[in-house]
RNA sequence: GCCGAUGUAGCUCAACGGUAGAGCAACUGACUUGUAAUCAGUAGGUUGCCGGUUCAAGUCCGGCCAUCGGCUCCA
């Protein structure tokens, strides 16, 4: 046997030629889609030899794993038409993401949204070329002698920090990129890519370094996947809650005020509506609501920390009168200095806990002026925030509650079921390392209990303490993070909050910071690109309007509507001396979810035509099935 | 904050450095209407703000403000 080793190809035992490419084992796999393999469950290139006993997978262009593989060779294209078409542009890195790709340059002029149709079209002619991309190893040393010949410093500064003596460069044609791979065998596998955008990135993501010019752009294993995808992008431009807040007359924004919305009637009623809901459940779930100030002394940031480590995010102030010295004052970022206050009102006893206090105070975050964004990053907000004081050992059980309220909140209002992070301790944080392991600890165990399958999240807890954040995936599969569940050790100890144990002694309690909404400006943020601004009954803020068909019988639209009004409905009424398709139009272009029509015909029989939106068909229905209509849409909670 | 782009009527958008326009909305009038746009007319602007270049600036240049796309899902 000599010359011949024994593999498994896709399950099947086969023998083949000592010094096999995984490609030539694979041969006739995937129907033109093979774009890489798996040996022995590492993904390699189609050209990497096999060894003796391998196990070999393809790897197809459409797979999670293909298509990262694409696009990062597609990074690579896009990198390689760059560098022909603009001399003196250094490459840095390119990896695939999510929805795509990226590549980071070092470039003498930051690449324009005009230079990307020329740097596509070079692209489509590198890959009509089908260059071969051969994958070279080399020593380090080898390497940093090559890239510095090139001029590439960002690429010798990376090979610098890579540990392994021997590292891989791939060609494509002339030119070359240090890289891990895998890679497609050829440039012909990339067809179905567009780019998208420019951006500035930081090198390393560290505002410290210089600025990258970035580009960002796509790609598929079909034109048909990618016709899908930006589609896809369309629609998410079209649900944008910027523009549904502004066609649907819900809130806007003003340069006084950046980062703070103005909510007008009809956004306010949805504001009002999710207020209202949360409350009903805190009824439910044993959480007490308070107000609390808004304005306190600096010496409260002091000792919440806040002054330490939140000072650049918090809007400072002081008082008219003085207003020329130094600001003594602090807007509030979080309510929960405020509730340990309330705490310590009172001598507590173990009987008393947990005692659980819910605020929807109004908080302002100094967020610097490049993230804002609609009202899903704002500087202004209010969050259906609470704090739950209790003992060490209710800790889970209060967790518990939490993520139950979690699963009832997003059912209701319809999202899919919410997917959990854990992060973990920052490097800015407060307390000992000990303490925090502990709690993130008891976090995980919660979440396993309670059948959420979660992530870690290094490094990315609250100064005070680790956190659970709860994903919400909405209509187009995008993930919101929105709930959070946080334990703190730290505000107890330092507002020395106590309690009496059972045995007579002071013990600590442990706080426990968690919203489930989030910011109530950020959640209709996310419920109006959910829904597409087509709101559930019980939020919508005009949930009937009635249109008369002519002068004559404006008496009966207006007894109607006034029937609906007093079963508690939000009512609008149109009267005006239009068309009926007119009406009809507008009613269904401001989303309201019953449409009432009332001509000669129903006044004669004392009914309504009613169409609902989107529903095409009307239906014939007395006043009273109306009414009864009506009454069935209660909210929830 | 940093990089890039954008800012024209309430909204969506036009306007080779040479008199700022259209559609929708608003207002007035006619039409009395049957399930996604009836017709006609009227009015509406210090072109984000400040400065500069020019005989002439919405347009070119600079500064500021705001908005939009981004700012480590690592070679």
């Amino acid at each position: 046997m000599e010359g011949k080793i024994s593999v498994t190809v896709a399950g099947r035992p086969v023998q083949v030629a000592h010094g096999a490419s995984a490609g030539q084992l694979l041969k006739g796999f995937g129907n033109g889609r093979l774009v890489a393999a798996r040996v022995n469950g590492k993904p390699v290139d189609l050209s990497c030899p096999v060894g003796e006993g391998a196990t070999v997978e393809p790897v197809l262009a459409d797979s999670p794993e293909g298509l990262e593989i694409l696009r990062h060779s597609t990074a690579h294209l896009m990198a390689q038409a760059v560098q022909q078409l603009f001399p003196g542009v250094q490459v840095t890195i390119g990896p695939a993401i999510e929805e795509g790709f990226y590549y980071d340059f070092a470039a003498p002029r930051p690449f324009a949204l005009d230079d990307l149709p020329r740097i596509e079209a070079r692209m489509r002619e590198l890959a009509g070329l089908d260059l071969k991309i051969e994958r070279l190893e080399m020593s380090r040393e080898e390497a940093v002698a090559r890239f510095a010949a090139l001029g590439e410093r960002y690429k010798v500064e990376i090979l610098s920090q890579l540990q392994e003596p021997r590292v891989s460069v791939y060609r494509q044609g002339d030119w070359m990129d240090l890289c891990r791979g895998p890679h497609v065998p050829s440039t012909g596998h990339l067809q179905a890519f567009k780019l998208l955008s420019v951006a500035g990135a930081y090198w390393r993501g560290d505002e410290r370094n210089p600025m990258l010019s970035r580009i960002y752009g796509t790609s598929f294993a079909s034109e048909r996947e990618l016709a899908e995808h930006l589609r896809l992008l369309e629609l998410a431009r079209q649900r944008d809650h910027r523009k549904l807040g502004r066609e649907l007359e819900l809130f806007f924004f003003d340069p006084v005020s950046p980062g703070s919305a103005f909510f007008l009637p009809r956004g306010t009623v949805i504001y009002r509506e999710l207020e209202s809901y949360i409350r009903r459940l805190y009824r439910r779930y044993g959480f007490a609501e308070v107000i609390t100030p808004e304005l306190f002394r600096n010496e409260l940031w002091q000792r919440s920390g806040h002054w330490e480590m939140f000072r650049e995010n918090m809007f400072l102030t002081s008082d008219g009168e003085r207003g020329a010295g130094a600001p003594d004052y602090g807007l509030k970022p979080m309510n929960c200095p405020g509730h340990a206050l309330i705490y310590r009102l009172e001598k507590r006893s173990y009987r008393d806990l947990p005692l659980r206090l819910a605020d929807f105070g109004r908080l302002h975050r100094a967020e610097r002026a490049g993230v804002l964004h609609g009202l899903t990053r704002v500087r202004a907000m209010a969050q259906d925030d609470a704090h739950i004081f209790c003992l060490e050992g209710q800790v889970g059980a209060e967790i518990d509650r939490n993520l139950q309220m979690v699963k009832e909140v997003y059912q209701a209002l319809g999202f899919g079921p919410p997917k959990a992070r854990l992060a973990t301790m920052p490097d800015k944080h407060l307390g000992s390392e000990e303490l925090w392991r502990q709690s993130e600890a008891v976090l995980a165990q919660a979440l396993e209990r309670n059948g959420f399958g979660y992530v870690v999240n290094r490094g990315e807890g609250a100064f005070y303490g680790p956190k659970i954040e709860l994903y919400v995936p909405d209509a187009l599969g995008r993930n919101w993070q929105l709930a959070t569940i946080q334990l703190d050790y730290n505000l107890p100890q330092r507002f020395d909050l106590s309690y009496i144990d059972a045995s007579g002694l002071p013990a600590r309690p442990v706080m426990i910071h968690r919203a489930i909404l989030g910011s109530i400006e950020r959640f209709i943020g996310v419920l109006l690109e959910h829904t597409g601004g087509v709101l559930p009954f019980w939020l919508a803020p005009e949930q009937v309007r009635v249109l008369s068909l002519s002068e004559k019988v404006e008496p009966y639209a207006a007894e109607v509507a006034e029937l609906l009004e007093r079963r508690g409905a939000r009512v609008a009424r149109d009267l005006r001396n239009e068309k009926l398709g007119l009406k009809v139009r507008q009613a269904e272009l401001a989303k309201v979810p019953y449409i009432v029509v009332v001509g000669e015909r129903e006044a004669a029989q004392r009914g309504v035509s009613l169409r609902r939106l989107r529903g095409a068909k009307q239906e014939s229905l007395s006043l009273e099935q109306l009414a009864a209509l009506i009454g069935q849409e209660a909210p929830p909670g």
